[in-house]
This record gives structure tokens, C-alpha cells and sequence, in this order.
DNA sequence: CCATTGACGAAGA
DNA sequence: TTCTTCGCCAATG
């Protein structure tokens, strides 16, 4: 199940995001959230976990952590921006894997700000 | 084998 | 939205 996790990581795109339970559910495995994350924390070098965030859309992991850090620094490195909270927006930077990769709303979700 | 914990999530307060 | 409780599954003690 971990490698099917690895696979709709990796197709995740730079700038995208997708939630612990989003990639659960696209498995077929909705209850298993925890599952995935345990996976992402064995995460191969190969696979982008800093793409998977909570479904707040923020870093898990302590912060402290270098590896929380990093992850962070590399979603900004991809565009994803972060607000005071840590936080980013799923709805706009949710990736679904059958969805057309559109950055217009984007922008424009962008503009809402906080809440 | 049983008890806790954890890169989670949803529901209740 | 934040905090707590419950559920869920795997790893660890």
C-alpha cells in the first residue's frame, strides 16, 4: 500500500499539495490516513513529501525538526505560500490527481487572505 | 500479547 | 476556529 502512496505522490506536481487523508482516499483506503503518514515518514528520497501536508494544509511535524523545516522552505521554493499561521490553502493548492492543472484560481483564491 | 503513541480525520462542544 | 474525544491502523515499548 506504501508504494501505491510513493506512486500518487510522485504524481503530484511542483506547487501542489494534496492532504493525508485526500491520498487515503484516492487509494481506496479512507480510514488509513494515518497509515499514509506513517508512510511519508519512511518516505523514500525519491518521493516529494513535502507536497503531503495535514488537511489544514500546514507542515506536520514539529516545526523545531529540521525535517518540518525543510519541507516547508522547499513547498515556498515551489510557490506555495505560507500565511502567519503556517498554513496554506488546500483549496487552491489541493491537487486532485484526475483534475486539469489550472493555477488561475489560484491567484484569485489567493486574494481571500485569512479564514 | 497488551499498552502507548503518532507526519491523521471527522464529529462534538 | 480551537480543543477534546473517538476511530483507525501500524510501529514501538
Amino acid at each position: 500500500l506504501n508504494e501505491r502512496v510513493y506512486a500518487l505522490v510522485r504524481s503530484v506536481p511542483p506547487g501542489r499539495v494534496m492532504s493525508y487523508g485526500a491520498v487515503a482516499r484516492h487509494l481506496g483506503a479512507p480510514g488509513k490516513a494515518r497509515e499514509v503518514g506513517w508512510a511519508m515518514h519512511q518516505c523514500p528520497d525519491d518521493v516529494p513529501a513535502h507536497r503531503v501536508l495535514n488537511r489544514f494544509g500546514e507542515v506536520s511535524g514539529d516545526l523545531t525538526t529540521s525535517g518540518a523545516e525543510i519541507r516547508r522552505v522547499r513547498l515556498e521554493a515551489e510557490g506555495v505560500l505560507f500565511d502567519e499561521q503556517g498554513r496554506c490553502d488546500l483549496g487552491c493548492y489541493g491537487w486532485l490527481p484526475s483534475s486539469t492543472d489550472d493555477g488561475t484560481t489560484l491567484a484569485d483564491a489567493r486574494d481571500e487572505g485569512d479564514r
